[in-house]
DNA sequence: TTGTCCTATACTGCTTTGTACCTC
DNA sequence: TGAGGTACTTTGCAGTATAGGACA
């Protein structure tokens, strides 16, 4: 290593030096410790004296500073290698312990003392420099002699550097403090306090926040499924004329009469009709569970599955069916869900066109606060079925309905299986038949008498919850362009602020409001219902990705109505009209990242609000702004990648702390703060204070260039006028041969080990000299492709020259010393090419240097078949054609390389074989070497 | 008890124009 | 001798989202 490079990387932390002085600067140091005996140690682990110091420096040791710790009390934790080497020359014992320093003994019982070389340099220099006691570093450099009489700089790592010494030449610094504290010389044990496990919190990974997301997908389709399934059951003929033989005649007859004209007069019947109706269902049908309801990611956790099913059976319908499905509105009970899609089985029935709208309750992908899925669960008695439905059923209408509840103590322990053994029979019920229309007759008229003892018995219960449900409907009113929602289950028409459950309520997230339309198709109406649309409900769904992909609305577009009508469009209108006039919110975190308003607080580093007009409202006296008034500020570098440059006179609307990235800035950044100097700053602009880039004309073929020598070609448009931007690698050669001006062309950068790098594609000339560079640069690359091709052949042929010598070799090494041996053998035949199984002679596939001479050749035949040949010598051995199987060719691929392919009739290349067909002959030209080949059986020539 | 804000933590992605040395 | 290729460099860091806790 030279000493040039030496002083370089003591530079690290000091660049404000030139190497040439540093370079003086090391020697200087060199100097200064000769009149101490150091033991320094380079990677190699060898120990080097001071009097080898200078070759020391060349040999890029990896010193430590050295100095006497006084009061070492804590741990030091060492992570340098080169210390490691140090180690290994002294015995493992660590007497004592300092923050950054350490004191090692040896065993002759010297000590040594490590300490890292940065800190102390740099605290010894900012130091200096700070009470301005030296501006001379030679000055400063003598000031920490002083101090410490023993050091060296060599830095390989910042903080990885030691250096070692002979602590005898610092002896009196060491009885101070072997005084103080006695130090042992052995093994000492070191005990480590247990340290406290403080649980913090923590986030998801990517990873888990993936999986998260997709289980939230997979959840949301199968509750998508589910809601197709139900809907596609309400409109059940058979659903639907039990439902309208459920209806009484007066009330049939007031929706006839409301749905005999469009217009405000009949809709405000229809509304009319439609309380009616809800109240009569309310009274009809009794809520027997509370339904779906929201989980939290957690709970779907191992060894969970058993109760989660077990729960989830409790609390909503297992609807196995449409029979079952249909014996629920026979009957008259359900759960809330199932009550809100019969009714909309009702209301289909009579005419109206209704939708089954369904609040998805898929898995959250984010994480509960702790225990807030538990904690929070709704405990008011609203939805706490245990309480209300099963214990205080009345047993008249049990009776009458021939049902059981749930907890009515030992004999309704035996209900579910009862109930599913029911349902299963009852799945082959055939309600068409007249026993079973009586039967419904008979709940018609018991119904009234049953409903009111329910009635009282859940007067506190599901029956009169006013938890907001998972399902309700929604009716089109032409009338009023508008579809109206309406909930069976609290009997509430027109209410959809009363749809949306407390922010609070883990039992229910309106986060995907979906509503299912009569002919199958989905839309989704969220926005109808969601208060805080882009407050709290857009953060409860699926994001949609950085480069614009809603995955939602992806899928949903699956199940939208291919054509639009009219009402979608309007209901639309109307959708967007309730996003844009969402009210503010009322907390100030609310407006973080609010779609439609923004608080300066919540800007970030590279944003701004302009204009600053209008303030559409205060928050605690903060004005609140148009989300749309909240800009992207670049640097002028940023804009000028996008193709735009910064106008002449505008100011910098913002100044931010530059991104230290690149180790040039960071030297800066070191540098400004050793003289406590502002970190530099970047200035910010709008996009409003730039216009696109104007590019330099090429005047007399002179490419303008930028401080670089380079050409910015960020985007086409910044291509000089009258310049062509050429994207070919190492054309610039080309132009530089024939002595056209060009640039090479900047066209992004590569971040690369904290290294900035332009990448360079292509060069720029003017646009007169394209067409020649192009035909001149198609000309170089045909004559290296053809360069690259006879130099490719020349290494084949040489091979080849090289593996049939050495065969011939061998073969007059076998004739004179193998052959003459084997008396057994007939004159003219060769054991060593068929005597053995399948060819395998000894000497062909044998363990010899020369083995990887053998080589293949593959050979077309007139009859276009391929046949393997494989040449040793003067002789061939052709194999089966096709049929590489019982061939020993499994290196072949290999030695891809050097096969020769040889056409037909291809005498090109000199040496060449060429395979006759007719007298099945294959013989060498230039060599006059014919070889016959008899079955198979190699024979030479005579 | 609830809503809001602050803090700690983890993740994401921004950064924006070399050079010494070796081989051919 | 010059062109071209390669290795070295480093163990970031600021901004942002979010969970958890404190507090009104």
């Amino acid at each position: 290593m030279s000493l040039r490079r030496s002083a370089r990387i003591a530079n690290k932390n000091k660049p404000n030096e030139s190497v040439e002085q540093l370079v003086e600067t090391s020697k200087r140091k060199v100097k200064s410790k000769k009149s101490i005996e150091i033991t320094a140690v380079p990677p190699s682990g060898k120990s080097t004296s001071i009097d080898n110091i200078n070759n020391f420096v060349e040999e890029e040791m990896t010193g430590v500073l050295i100095t006497p710790v006084e009061t070492p009390a804590e741990t030091f934790i060492d992570k340098g290698k080169t210390k490691d080497n140090f180690l290994s020359l002294v015995d493992n014992t660590s007497i004592n312990k300092g923050k950054s320093k350490e004191i090692f003994q040896h065993s002759d019982g010297s000590k040594s003392i490590f300490e890292p070389i940065d800190s102390f340099w740099l605290r010894k220099r900012k130091s200096a420099i700070k009470h301005n006691e030296s501006s001379d570093i030679e000055s400063l450099e003598n000031q920490e002699f002083q101090d410490n009489p023993v050091h060296y700089i060599n830095e390989d790592n910042d903080s990885d550097d030691w250096e070692e010494i002979d602590l005898s030449t610092c002896q009196d610094q060491l009885d101070d403090l072997s005084e103080s504290k006695p130090l042992p010389n052995k093994t000492i044990q070191i005990t480590f306090e247990k340290p406290k496990i403080q649980y913090k919190a923590r986030g998801i990974t990517k990873i888990e926040r993936a999986i998260r997301q997709n289980v939230h997908k997979a959840h949301l389709l199968a509750l998508l499924s589910h809601g197709m399934i139900r809907n596609k059951w309400c409109n059940d003929e058979m659903t639907q004329a039990i439902a309208l033989s459920l209806i009484e005649y007066d009330l049939q007859a007031l929706f006839d009469k409301a749905l005999v004209k469009v217009d405000v007069k009949h809709a405000n019947i229809l509304i009319i009709a439609l309380q009616d109706l809800c109240k009569w269902w309310k009274n009809y049908f009794v809520i027997t569970k509370p339904g779906i309801r929201n989980r939290a990611y957690h709970e779907f956790g191992e060894n969970n599955e058993g109760k989660i099913a077990e729960d989830d059976e409790s609390f909503s319908d297992c609807l196995t069916s449409i029979n079952v499905f249909r014996r629920s509105i026979s009957v008259g009970e359900g759960s809330r869900d199932t009550s809100a899609q019969l009714f909309v089985a009702v209301l289909r029935s009579l005419g109206i066109p209704a939708r089954l709208v369904c609040s998805l309750q898929a898995v959250s992908f984010k994480l509960a606060r702790k225990n807030e899925a538990y904690t929070t669960r709704k405990k008011d008695n609203d939805l706490d079925y245990k309480g209300s439905t099963s214990s205080s059923m009345n047993e008249e209408a049990q009776r009458t309905l021939g049902l059981g509840k749930y907890k009515l103590g030992a004999k309704g322990k035996n209900r579910s299986s009862s109930k599913s053994k029911r349902e299963q029979s009852d799945d082959d019920d055939d309600y068409s038949s007249p026993s079973k229309q009586s039967r419904v007759d008979r709940l018609r008229k018991s119904s009234s008498v049953l409903k009111n003892s329910l009635k009282k018995d859940n007067s506190n219960g599901l029956q009169n919850s006013n938890a907001p449900p998972i399902f309700w409907c929604e009716v089109y009113f032409a009338a009023y362009k508008k579809w109206f929602c309406i909930d069976p289950v609290r009997a509430l028409v027109n209410s959809p602020q009363a749809m949306e459950p407390a922010s609070n309520d883990m039992d229910n997230v309106m986060a995907y409001v979906v509503a299912f339309e009569q002919d199958g198709y989905i839309k989704d109406v969220t926005r109808r219902y969601a208060s805080q649309w882009g407050a709290r409900t857009r953060k409860l769904r699926v994001p949609v990705t950085k480069d614009g992909y809603d995955w939602w609305h992806e899928t949903l577009s699956y199940f939208a109505r291919p054509y639009e009508r009219k009402q979608d469009n309007e209901e639309d209108a109307h959708l967007h009209k309730l996003e844009v006039s969402e009210r503010m919110p009322t907390s100030i975190s609310a407006f973080h990242n609010h779609p439609l308003y923004a608080l300066e607080r919540h800007l970030k580093k590279f944003e701004i609000i302009h204009p600053k007009q209008p303030i559409i409202g205060n928050i605690r006296g903060e004005p609140i702004y148009p989300r749309k008034n909240v800009k992207q500020l670049h640097t002028a570098e940023t804009w000028l990648r996008e193709g735009r440059q910064v106008m002449i006179g505008e100011q910098p609307l913002k100044h931010v702390k530059s991104r230290i990235y690149t180790l040039a800035k960071r030297r800066a950044a070191n540098m400004a703060s050793l003289y406590d100097e502002e970190p530099p700053e970047s200035g910010l602009y709008g996009e409003w204070q730039t216009e696109e880039y104007i590019p330099e004309p090429i005047i007399d073929g002179k490419v303008p260039r930028n401080s670089y020598g380079n050409v910015n070609m960020f985007k086409e448009s910044m291509c000089p006028i009258g310049g062509v931007h050429i994207p070919i690698n190492g054309i610039g050669k080309i132009a530089k041969k024939f002595g056209v001006d060009y640039g090479d062309a900047v066209v992004g950068f590569d971040f690369q080990a904290r290294r900035c790098v332009p990448v360079i594609h292509g060069i720029v000339v003017a646009k007169e000299h394209e067409t020649m560079l192009l035909e001149a640069w198609h000309e170089y690359a045909s004559h290296v492709e053809a360069m690259n091709d006879a130099k490719r052949e020349r290494e084949v042929l040489t091979r080849w020259r090289r593996l049939i010598m050495g065969v011939q070799v061998r073969m007059r090494l076998y004739n004179d010393y193998v052959k003459q041996d084997s008396s057994d053998m007939e004159e003219g035949e060769s054991e060593f090419y068929h005597g053995e199984s399948e060819g395998e002679s000894e000497l062909y596939h044998g363990d010899t240097e020369e083995e990887d001479n053998n080589y293949l050749v593959n050979v077309v035949n007139k009859s276009g078949s391929n046949e393997l040949h494989e040449t040793i010598g003067e002789k061939t051995i052709i194999e089966s054609n096709n049929d590489k199987s019982n061939t020993n060719f499994s290196d072949n691929m290999d030695i891809e390389d050097d096969f020769v392919r040889i056409e037909e009739n291809d005498t090109s290349t000199e040496g060449s074989i060429t395979w006759d067909d007719k007298d099945e002959e294959m013989y060498t030209e230039d060599k006059n070497e014919d070889i016959n080949i008899e079955g198979g059986f190699i024979r030479e020539k005579e």
